[in-house]
This record gives C-alpha cells, structure tokens and sequence, in this order.
RNA sequence: GGGUGUUUAGCUCAGUUGGUAGAGCGUCUCCCUUACAAGGAGAGGGUCGGGGGUUCAAGUCCCUCAACACCCACCA
C-alpha cells in the first residue's frame, strides 16, 4: 500500500512501487473502457499491432508512448477516447519460430504436418499474444482491453475473407505465373517490400558461346552462371554495332550443347560487361520480361529450396546441388572447358530476405496478386485532397511516390500459418471457385497457400471495430479513427495498405491524421538490433528509472521533424530527475496546505506573484494545448518542464514561503500554490501519469473526479491573464539575480546578509516597495532604503542597475574597487555592443522604412532604456575610479 | 541512377510563419538556505558545415559545394 499520509512520503520519489499500484487503481475502475453509446465525441486510435512473437522494446515503447499520450490528452479534454489495443499473427516470423523450435526437437514442419504444426502454432500464439501487451502496461498504457483483438482472430478472419471475395468478385485479385521474391529458407514467395537489398561483393564471369556451325563466339556476361541451363537466348542492343551481324545467329550454350538465338531487345545496356547478356525466363524479373516479349519458353533449372534441378537440362552430376556449390562446380567446368575467359570482382546489389536474411531466388511461380493501380487511385487521391494528413509532411511525397508507382502486390504465401486463400478447387474437374466458405468439402478443397500478413493488418482499423457488420455500435461511434501513430518503416508495408483497404470497403479514409515519429537508435545512431547487441530494454530501464521517467526523456527527444533518436541508458536521468523533483515541489506543496481542499482563489488578494505565476500558467496551459493537437510532443514536454522547474519550483515555491509568513494572504497563498500543482500535474499527466496520478490523489480535495486521467485539462481562460504584473515581476527575478551575482563575484557568504539602497525612479518606487520581502528572503538581504534615482551612489558599494533603476550595496570593507570597476566595465561593453547594432538599424533608412512598427518602437525603447543604463554604469565607474 | 534527412556551445540536440541564438549533460565557483545534493545559486562557452544570392534584416528563404545517414530503383 502507497502511503497517505503525507509526512511519511519519502523524499526521493519511489517510481517502482508507486507504478504498479497506481496502473492497478486505472485497470480495476474500467477507467481505460470506452463507452460506444457516450454522446461524447469520438476519439480513436488503433494500436499498430506488435507481432506475437515480439517482445516489448524500445520502439514499441516510443509508438505507445505516443499514442498513450494522445488518448490521454483527448479523454481529459472531453473526448470519447478509445484506444483499441491488439496483437499480430505475424505469419513468416512466427510461423520461423515455431518452425526454430521443432528444429531443436530434430522435426520439420512436413514431419509434423500442416494440422498438428498449425495446433502448435496457435498455442504457442495463445501463450504469446498477451504477454507483449502485458508489457505494454509497464509503459502506463491506457488502452482497452476488452476491446483486445488478433489479425488472426475470429472476426479478423471473417473481414479478411469478405475482402478477399468482393476484390476477386471485383476483377481485382488475380492468380498468375510470375516471377517472384522466392525465400529458398522460408519456402515462400514474399513481395516486394519484404525483400531488402544488400551491396556485397561478387563476381562478373565472362562466358563465351560458340555460334553454331561456324567459327567465333559471343562473350557474355553473367553474375550467375549456375543459370546457364535455363539460357534461352542471347539478348544484344539493337543499335550495337558490335554485335550487329550476329543478331539471329544461333550459339551453343556451353557444357548442355543446347542452341539458341542471338536476339536484339532495348533492354540490353551496351556498356555493362561485354554488351551482351543471357536470357533466363525462369530466374529473372528482367529476363522473364525480355522472354516474354520474344515469345519464349521459360526453363527452371533451380528449384523452391535453391537447388539445382534434377531435369535434363542440368547436368546429372549437378541435381539436387545447393546453387552456390553448383556455380563453383559450373566455374571450374566451364575453366576446364575453356568457356571461362575472363572473372572481374563486382559489387551488386543482393535480395534478401526481409525475415531470415537468406537470399533471395527469384522464381518463376504461379501465385496470387492484388491489382494495385485501380485501388492505388483512392489512396492518392485521399492524401492529396487532404483527408489524410502526414505529420511531418514530408511523409506524404514518400507516400504518393510509391503509390504513384506501385505495382501488383503478391500477397499469396506457401506458409501454413496465415488466413488459407479462400479459393476451393474441385477435386473432379479442376475447376476453381472464390467463396467465403467451401461449397462442398467432399469435392472442393481449399487453395493451401495463406495470405500475406499484411493482408489482415491492412483491415485493422475497421476489422478490430466489428467490420464487415457496418451496425456495430463501435464500428459506427469510433470508425473512422482519428489518428495513427507509427514509426516511417512501415509506410509501404502497413500505412499505404490499410488506406487502400478503408477507402475501398468503407468509403472512407480509416483515420485522418498519420504521425510519423522517428526511430530509436543507439547512442551512436545506430539501428538497435538484437543480433548487434546494442539494444536497450525499455523494462530494464522502467525498473531503473521508473515509467514516467521513460516516458518523458522519449517524449522531450521528439523533434517536430520525426527525427530518429538517439537514447543511452543515462539519458533516462533526465526524467527521472524531472520525477523527483515533482514529487518534492509535490511534497512541499502537501505539507504546507494545512488541508485546504478547494482552489477558491480570493482575486482581490493575489500578490504581483501570485498573479505572475498564473499568468504564466495560463499560458503554458494555451501553449500546450496547441502544441498536443499538432503534434508538437516533444515541445510539449520541454515547455511543461521549463514552467514546473523554472518557475513554479525555482520562483515561485521560493516565493510562496514569504508569502506563507503573512497571515492576511497565507490562506491565498496556500490556493494559489495548490492550483498551479493541480493544474500543472493535470498537464503533465498524459506524459507522466503515474507520479501526477499519486500525487493528485494526495492533494486534499471535496470528491470532484475520481482521477486526475478523468479530470478537465486545463485550458487558456481570460481571467487568469495578468500581463502588467507578469512584466513587473521581471523586476523582482532581474534584482535578485543582480543582487546574488554581487554576492557571488565579491565571494560573500550567504550566511552574511547586507542592506542595500535602492535609487529607484517613481515608477518603479512602488514595484520595488511591493517585492521587499522577496529580495529580502531570495537574495539575503538586512535593510532596504531608499533614494532618489539621481542622488550619486555611495562611493564605497558594489551597485547593480536594474531597468532605469540603481541598487546600491554598500561594501566598503568587503570589496576590491578595481574588480567592481572591472566588473562593470564588462556589463558596459556587453551593453554598448548591443546598442551600436542596434543603432545600425535604426539608422538605417530603409529599416525604418520597411520593418514593421512594432520592432522599431521595441528598437528604439531598447536603446533608451540602455542609454539609461550606460549613464548609470559611467557614473559609477567614474565614482569608483575618483 | 533518383529522392529525403542531417551538419547550431566540449557532448546530445531544440529553434512554427525571416527580426541580433536556447535546453539537458559536461566544465569552473560557491552552498547540507527547514521540498528536493537525482538539489540550490552564480559563471564560462557558438563568425549556426563551406561559398554565393534575395532582403532594411538570414540559423531560418533560394542556388551551389562538401561530409554523413537513410529510402526507392535493381545493369546481367
């Protein structure tokens, strides 16, 4: 149990326990459910699913921590907020997983079979998919859970069926022969985004092809020479006066002795290698383009493991030989035969595997494909007209450019654990049909291949809302969702498609804002990852330095931008160091109230301070509003310490407990001091909410909301605007600086208090008159006197000039004259440099002219009040010097 | 080959419509002042990557160069 009473509250804040006990209080009160029938209105946000085989890490910390945030500011603001949380099937990696353990065993997944391997699978899923968003409430997550959902789910299952059957119904999915990304370890076509490329260091081989029935040769050049069975043609450039009497001869292609022609195809770049290339249809995209066009017949010589081929058009003492082992066979048969002439190093680019990092084959290969352009039209046009919004913008042109050239997405995979193809072949006839459901399970059986897993993600911010029944209450109070936050690396693969998917099955754009954030990397800017060993755990560092503390150091480094950044473990001192301090101002604060339980604040008696420090509140609490509803997190953050730290802790608190001295405003005091806590935690809560939500419930209080995450946030009002005694307290800050810069540069004590006179003009007399008692406390001050502004200074005194006004401390046993005269020298020199830029300026006709009037008033009062300044300063160098 | 981002204090980085640069950490002084040493007070530190241009005025807009990072394309 937390305590309560407030004198036994430690005095460095205890994040770990306070964490779990406050998350406990949220959960067990509904106080995260979201009511569908609320005539609120609606705030939503789907969770980016994390895969079920994830663990919870830095990024996913950064993406809901953001999303947490949102939720949180809009619940408070009057909002229906409901955020869906949920997890991924993940079909590649998990089903690698799995596939991993049966591994250890000595098993495969065909040893198995496909019933009991998919049983597994799911049980293993079922014990995963909670876990990471168990985790997910370590990072104070205020997501739904009744509301939980899985791509793979019931009702997931059910959108993603629907969607299958109305494009295919539409013309819109197709099933062809086409060269794909094959994965040889995954044993699956993956698309295109899912490939990655890689530079790596290769060879360029020269062969030569003997033409048929005459002597010469035509050399070509290859990085893969183990396709050398699957040749079907020469291709040259047309306009290759090199190659130009050769075109339609026939070569022999080496160590098969089969022939085929010389051809001419636009293709072929005339200064890469020798000019010329071989045509292999079967195992390359461009080739099979080249093929297609020349009408030729495709030859597979590698097979779906990366194998050679046991057909005839390999030799037999290659079958069934791993594709690297054969190109070093066929490079030492073609040297032996004299085919090799010539082997350059070469640096290209390699596809791999996104999943397991294997190489990938392309392949010739009969699969499944969504026709993109069509539905491509919608998702441009939606960014375009603004119904959805990139946050940075600069997201948007990213978009468009790989929608505007997007092509047919395959998204079959010979993978067991997906959504099974709802396609159903007749076993007598052959035939196929697309259906929901399998007409007749005696004749038709169902298609093996799955879906891409990005498939169902694509439908999630309408499947998890009841989606294909259009009259779910949550379907129809909180689609469309309002916001998506996620990092850039998912745009192609996730963003683009739900999009697609949303504007294609509901009509209408699934959310209307995305939010771009950067990316966590180490502190070298380095991309975390686990194989690098540099990656931070985002509980390891809740367990040091507690969840707020996280939450804020993350949010504070949010740029506008989306800048990726840039963490280490210290970092996160940051925030833990902003949490403490909190809990002691807090602290402070509680034991000074003596139970005042309102914020009744008497107007008629605020002091220049009281109404300075509302003034300032007033405005953070505009400023911060502003900065959440654009996005603005991390400015949101660096305001909201700046007012905490800088003014209520280091002023005004400081200045509270003069105030709390003097019983006729005492009771105000203690108001005005439980008001700006009250507000300034309700601020802070959606980015720290554990520590704000414990100290709320500290304040004393008449029952108003049961937790500060229900409680107003706090807005901009008139009447707590105070601009003149805002300014006059510039005053107060700008002579106890003054006065504790004395202090210092002459190496006074603190515990040695001094009087000092103050030559102050009429207007400011009054000012001055009013904040005694602060410069008294705040800058260790005996006396204050006063004198007219034009009586000469005491000669023996340190003096420092505040606004158009002297104050004298009279030292005459306690300072060496030529350091005071140094000293003012400097903040002479400091002030005459900056006069004479900006005499420059308003010297300037054409500034005059041109600047607006303001900023040459603001100019020209500024150089007045320096010119008061330097008077001063001159006369006191002068008297020191005499 | 196209595209984007970055370059500001010793370090890590902020800086919304152009109006003489800010924070955190680190450094140097001083301080256990009854919320906090994970703290308080004071100080020092930058010709805003180079060059050019627009403007009364440029860290901010335009051009150019350089370095670094990333994305897309995929010449065998």
């Amino acid at each position: 149990m937390l305590a309560t009473n407030i004198d036994d509250l430690p005095t460095v804040y205890n994040a770990k326990e306070t964490e779990e006990d406050i998350y406990k209080f949220w959960e067990d009160n509904g106080f995260f459910k979201a009511d569908a029938k609320s005539p609120k209105k609606p705030y939503s946000i789907v969770i980016p699913p994390p895969n079920v085989t994830g663990v919870l890490h830095m990024g996913h910390a950064l993406d809901e921590t953001l999303q947490d945030i949102l939720i949180r500011y809009h619940r408070m603001s009057g909002y229906e907020a409901l955020w869906v949380p949920g997890t991924d099937h993940a079909g590649i990696a998990t089903q690698n997983v799995v596939e991993k353990k049966l591994r250890e065993q000595g098993l495969t997944r065909q040893e198995v079979g496909r019933d009991r391997f998919l049983e597994m699978t799911w049980e293993w899923a079922n014990e995963h998919k909670s876990r990471i968003l168990d985790q997910c409430k370590r990072l104070g997550a205020s997501f739904d859970r009744s509301r939980e959902r899985f791509t793979f789910d019931k009702g997931c299952s059910e959108a993603v069926k629907e969607v299958f059957v109305r494009l295919y119904e539409k013309g819109l999915i197709y099933k062809g022969a086409y060269i794909v990304n094959w994965c040889p370890r995954c044993q699956s076509a993956i698309s295109d985004v899912e490939t990655e490329y890689e530079t790596e260091k290769g060879h360029l081989w020269e062969i030569s092809y003997p033409l048929k029935g005459e002597s010469g040769a035509i050399i070509v050049a290859t990085t893969r020479p183990e396709t050398i069975f699957g040749d079907v043609a020469i291709a040259v450039h047309p306009t290759d006066h090199k190659y130009s009497e050769l075109v339609g001869k026939t070569v022999v292609v080496p160590l098969t002795g089969r022939e085929i022609p010389i051809i001419a195809d636009e293709y072929v770049d005339k200064t890469f290698g020798t000019g010329a290339v071989k045509i292999t249809p079967a195992h390359d995209p461009n080739d099979f383009e080249v093929g297609k066009r020349h009408g030729f017949e495709p030859i597979w010589v590698i097979d779906e493991q990366g194998r050679m081929k046991a057909c005839g058009e390999v030799p037999p003492e290659l079958h069934g030989l791993d594709r690297y082992e054969a190109r070093e066979k066929i490079i030492g048969m073609l040297e032996y035969n004299h085919f090799l002439l010539r082997v350059r190093e070469h640096e290209h680019n390699v596809g791999k595997c996104q999943r397991c990092g294997t190489t990938i084959e392309p392949l010739l290969s009969e699969q499944w494909f969504v026709k993109m352009k069509p539905l491509a039209k919608e998702a441009i046009a939606a960014v375009k007209d603004g119904r959805i919004k990139f946050i940075p913008e600069r997201w948007e042109k990213n978009y468009l450019g790989w929608m505007e050239n997007i092509r047919d997405w395959c998204i079959s995979r010979q993978l067991w654990w997906g959504h099974q193809i709802p396609a159903y072949h007749n076993k007598l006839t052959g035939e196929m049909v697309v259906a929901k459901e399998n007409p007749d399970p005696s004749v038709w059986e169902q298609e093996t291949d799955v879906l891409d897993t990005w498939f169902s993600s694509g439908l999630w911010p309408f499947s998890t809302l009841g989606w294909p029944n259009t009259d779910s209450e949550d379907f129809k109070k909180f689609y469309p969702t309002t916001t998506l936050v996620t990092g850039f690396d998912i745009i192609f693969f996730w963003v683009a498609r739900m999009i697609t998917m949303g504007l294609e099955f509901t009509g209408k754009a699934p959310f209307s804002t995305v939010y771009i954030h950067g990316l966590i990397r180490d502190e070298k800017g380095q991309k975390m990852s686990k194989s690098k060993g540099n990656t931070i755990d985002p509980v390891v560092i809740i367990d040091k330095y507690g969840c707020d503390a996280l939450r804020f150091t993350m949010t504070s480094l949010c740029t506008y931008g989306g800048q990726d950044i840039k963490i280490s473990d210290e970092r996160f001192e940051y925030g833990r160091n902003f949490a403490n301090k909190i809990w002691n101002a807090s602290r402070f604060v509680l034991m000074n109230l003596d139970g005042v339980d309102n914020n009744d604040i008497d107007f008629s008696k605020l002091t220049i301070a009281d109404k300075w420090i509302l003034d300032k509140l007033n405005n953070v609490a505009k400023e911060v509003n502003a900065n959440i509803e654009n996005y603005r997190i991390g400015e949101t953050a660096h305001v909201l310490y700046d007012f905490f730290w800088n003014s209520y802790c280091d002023w005004y608190v400081e200045i509270a407990k003069v105030q709390l001295q003097d019983s006729d405003i005492k009771l105000n005091t203690q108001r005005v001091l439980r008001y700006v806590l009250d507000m300034s935690l309700r601020l802070l809560h959606p980015i720290m909410p554990h520590i704000t939500e414990r100290v709320w419930q500290l304040i004393p209080k008449k029952s108003e909301f049961k937790a500060i995450m229900l409680a107003d946030y706090p807005v901009y009002q008139d009447q707590l605007s105070f601009p003149t005694e805002a300014k006059e307290m510039e005053l107060v800050f700008e002579t106890i600086k003054s006065l504790r810069n004395v202090r210092q540069s002459f190496n006074i004590p603190m515990g040695l208090k001094f009087n000092i006179t103050i030559h102050a003009t009429n207007e400011e007399k009054p000012v001055f008159e009013a904040i005694e008692s602060y410069i008294k406390r705040m800058a260790k001050v005996e006396e204050i006197s006063y004198a007219d502004v034009d009586v000469p200074v005491a000669k023996k005194s340190a003096t420092a000039v505040v606004s158009a006004s002297k104050i004298v401390i009279p030292l005459e046993n306690l300072i060496d004259f030529n350091e005071e005269i140094a000293r003012q020298e400097k903040k002479l020199g400091k002030l005459q440099n900056e006069k004479k830029s900006l005499e420059g300026r308003i010297n300037n006709p054409k500034f005059v002219a041109n600047a607006p009037a303001d900023l040459i008033q603001q100019t020209k009062s500024r150089i007045e009040e320096i010119e008061i300044q330097e008077n001063s300063i001159n006369e006191l160098i002068t008297s020191l010097k005499a």
